[in-house]
DNA sequence: ATTATCTATAGATCTATAGATAATGC
DNA sequence: ATTATCTATAGATCTATAGATAATGC
């Protein structure tokens, strides 16, 4: 009930977008009360409107927050470099279509989870995910070129990527995971089999 | 006001199912209340009931039927055959990331506009779109067998392709329409440039 | 004094139901 | 008499706001 310190403030706020962060992806951005997320995040529903002006203000935010995440975690595979397990894609992808990532949305990539949210909401939502998805398609073509370039693994076929074919290949990547992942998730309660068989199959064959 | 004849109820039940379809597809199912979807039938929300015992039960016959209709279009394109405009399997990819069908979701298929809330609903609409999937699998798979089989278009290239590379075939280019429809619609307004972008470049390696 | 929190609530939804009305079907 | 429609509303949401409370920051 009382007034708080400036950093409790500063950490009540990153609370709210965190939890936010989880329920939007887990559920959908209409589907979560400005209640449930004041609750997740440990404090009253009235409380919302010191940090936020609307609700739509905070998905922007969740959603530039969500990708800057999720982006962070493919320029760590790419510095890492290739390792036992693969390359740097190899391992990105492979994690994305994990059964793991399926049924945990409220962690994963909100490209996956908000793609319909962000096209059902407004602008300034369809913004932020247009950004995310941009970022996406620059990293992707980034390491296309570089996995298909400097050191070409497969020498027998052409080697060389234009910049031009190594945006094309990360627009058809980005669209398979993205498509992989909805549909896995749409199935997976009636269908496990066939969710599985989806992500198995688009894991075997989304860097051919 | 009054009790009318039986096949007026008919009829009346059938543009509840009719408007849904539109409406669901469109904003999506949570976001179409029943008075929305009764006065888009030309009906009064209470009615409503006489017709289906829950919303739920409604989306369930809507996702099937809205499934149904598609498969329909993708039959009609494999008894066709090859024409002008190329081979079923072409055409029907080239209908289906169009950019009229990314404007007009409300007509479209509703693997793209449905799948993420199959999965956020219950077990029997998500049953029925699963069903829907799978129809779209096996009839790729079937078409797959048949264009790069019976008469290989393609000598130069392994002419056959067996049941199960057929399926995987089958399941990656479901994939890829899904998400790049998804995807498309995600950023059409904000960034015009890149949805036509993804929809162009599928186009042109979905069937590679 | 300012302000971040809380409680309480306004106003607008939403699904579903109850009861009245009036035409069909026995 | 049955029943498909309508009007009206119950009960449960939802977003957002108003006003009280109490600790920080000037």
């Amino acid at each position: 009930m009382p007034r708080i310190s400036r950093e409790e403030k500063a950490r009540n706020r990153q609370n709210i977008v965190d939890a936010a962060g989880r329920l939007f992806r887990a559920k959908g951005i209409d589907a979560v009360g400005i209640a449930d997320l004041m609750k997740e995040a440990g404090l009253t529903h009235g409380g919302f409107y010191n940090h936020f002006a609307s609700k739509e203000e905070l998905a922007v935010e969740v959603c530039g927050a969500s990708f800057e995440r999720s982006l962070g975690v493919l320029d760590a595979a790419v510095e890492r470099g290739e390792d036992s397990a693969g390359t740097p894609l190899r391992r990105v992808v492979d994690d994305y279509l994990s059964t793991a990532h399926r049924d945990a949305p409220d962690g994963g990539c909100p490209s996956a989870s908000l793609v319909i949210d962000a096209g059902r909401h407004g602008d300034t939502v369809q913004g932020a995910y247009a950004l995310g998805v941009e970022g996406y398609l620059t990293g992707f073509a980034a390491e296309l070129a570089r996995e298909h370039g400097e050191h070409p693994a497969h020498p027998e076929q052409d080697g060389e990527l234009t910049p031009q074919e190594a945006r094309e290949r990360a627009v058809l990547l980005l669209s398979q995971l993205v498509g992989a992942m909805t549909l896995a998730r749409a199935v997976r309660h009636t269908r496990p089999g066939l969710s599985d068989e989806i992500l198995r199959t688009c894991r075997a064959h989304a860097l051919d």
